[in-house]
DNA sequence: TTGAATACCTTGCAATACAAGGTACTGAAA
DNA sequence: TTTCAGTACCTTGTATTGCAAGGTATTCAA
C-alpha cells in the first residue's frame, strides 16, 4: 500500500509543479494577493503547495519582471507583502494559457487513444 | 525577444514534465511500443520529450513495477525493446487519470476568477 | 512577559529533465 | 569489404527547483 499510494503521490507532486507558475500568475491576474493568500487559494482548488515553493518562486517572478510588490499593514499580525501583476506579466500569462490549452489538448488525444 | 521566449518556452518544459509520466502511460495502455515510438507519438501531440529524459523514466518505471518489456527484432537496424504495462501499471493510472482530472478542474476554476 | 497566530524568508537535500556523448546493429553504396 | 547513413539503445554531468525544516519578526491577548 505504501509503494501505491508513493507512486501516485509522486505524481501528483509533479503534475502541480508543472503549473504552478502558470496558476500562480493567474491569480494574480484577477487581484493583488500577498504569499499566504495565494497559498490559500490555491489549496482550495487541491494544489497543494509549501512555503518553501512559494516565496523562492514569488522573488524568481519577481526578477523576472513578471510581478511587483507592495507592502501593506495588517491589524492581525507583521506587514503583508502584496503582489501584482506586470504588464509583462500579463504577457507572459497569455503564452502560459495557450501552453495550458495545447498540452490538455494533446493529454486529451493521447486518452482517447488509450481507450479504443 | 531572448528573454520573453525563455520565460514561456522553460514554462512549457514545466508543463510538459509533470505529465510526462502519466502520458507514456497512457500510451502503453493502448499498446506495446518502443522508446523511440513512445517519443514519435509524444512529439505528434506537441510533447517534445528528449532521449535522455525517457530511456531513464523508462527504466525507473519498469524498476517501480508499472512497465515490463521484451525485445524484439527490426528489420531496420537494432532490436527493439518493447514496453508493455502491468496490470499494477494500470492501476496507477487510473490513479493518474483523477489526479490529472482535478489538476486540470483545479486551473479551469482559477482561470475562471481571472476573467471577472 | 509569555504564548498564539500570522507572515515573512533561507538552507540543504533530493529528484529529475536534458544536452551531449557513446555503443551497436542493419543495409546500401563505394 | 569497408564505409556511411539510419535506427535504436543507454549513460554522464549539469542545472533547476520543490520542499521539509528551521529561523525571524510583528501583533494582540492573557
Amino acid at each position: 500500500m505504501e509503494t501505491n499510494t508513493g507512486i501516485i503521490e509522486n505524481n501528483k507532486t509533479q503534475m502541480r509543479r508543472g503549473v504552478l507558475e502558470y496558476s500562480i500568475l493567474l491569480i494574480l491576474a484577477a487581484g493583488d494577493e500577498y504569499a499566504s493568500s495565494i497559498i490559500q487559494k490555491l489549496k482550495e482548488v487541491n494544489i497543494i503547495v509549501a512555503e518553501g515553493t512559494t516565496y523562492p518562486l514569488l522573488i524568481r517572478l519577481k526578477k523576472l519582471g513578471l510581478l511587483n510588490y507592495r507592502w501593506e499593514e495588517s491589524t492581525q499580525g507583521p506587514p503583508r507583502k502584496y503582489y501584482m501583476i506586470t504588464d509583462l506579466g500579463r504577457e507572459q500569462l497569455a503564452g502560459l494559457d495557450a501552453a495550458w490549452d495545447e498540452l490538455a489538448k494533446g493529454i486529451d488525444t493521447i486518452r482517447k487513444g488509450s481507450k479504443a
